[in-house]
DNA sequence: CCGCTGATAATCT
DNA sequence: GATTATCAGCGGA
């Protein structure tokens, strides 16, 4: 994917991700649902400025913030390169390689399930602290292109508590891969 | 299908 | 010491 694919703002960068394949070690599939986060937004990680944990929200675009949630969790994000502070959560994949390796990491066979979540999608692909602040553009990552422009729909955010209100998470219209179904 | 509960620790106040 | 961008397992419908 070229550098400037990231250069727009969040919630583009939301849409544009939608459809594109995300691999880790040749290990992943399509992505079928995404938030939005930026600075100066309540609910985001970067909302009181830079700090240990989200320096990479703050680094270049096309770069990967990776943190801990829930003491047990991994969440990936893809950071955005038109403004400091801003990244795109990827929250659900629809499996397509290496489903057998994401089937053992997960200890279940149901593709449904097996990246329906931002916490799903890190242990399929075997995401972790190790990789916060790497760039997709190299190994062990691969982001591509989407084949087509694909329906997207749109809702709420799941699981924050402020700035509930904004309709920032999007999804691959009828995809059966999502964490959750949005509402009508 | 839906909602509830407990697990579990880094981060920030 | 409170909060948290979550998940598996369970029970009910």
């Amino acid at each position: 994917m070229p550098p400037d694919f990231y250069a727009r703002p969040i919630l583009d960068l939301s849409r544009a991700l939608i459809g594109c394949g995300l691999l880790v070690d040749g290990v992943g599939g399509v992505i079928v649902e995404t938030e939005a986060y930026e600075a100066g937004d309540p609910a985001s990680h970067s909302f009181a400025g830079p700090t240990a944990r989200n320096r990479a929200m703050f680094g270049p675009g096309g770069h990967v913030y990776v943190y801990r949630i829930y003491g047990m969790h991994w969440c990936l994000n893809v950071v955005g390169g038109s403004a400091p502070g801003a990244a795109v959560l990827v929250r659900a994949l629809e499996p397509t390689s290496g489903l057998e390796t994401m089937a053992a990491r997960r200890r279940m066979k149901d593709p449904r399930r097996l990246c329906a979540g931002p916490g799903r999608s890190c242990e399929a692909l075997d995401v972790t602290r190790a990789h916060d602040g790497l760039s997709l553009g190299a190994p062990p990552f691969t982001l591509l292109p989407r084949p087509a422009e694909p329906r997207i729909v749109v809702g709420p955010r799941i699981g924050i508590t402020k700035a509930t209100d904004r309709p920032w998470r999007f999804g691959l219209a009828g995809s059966r891969f999502l964490s959750r179904p949005f509402p009508r």
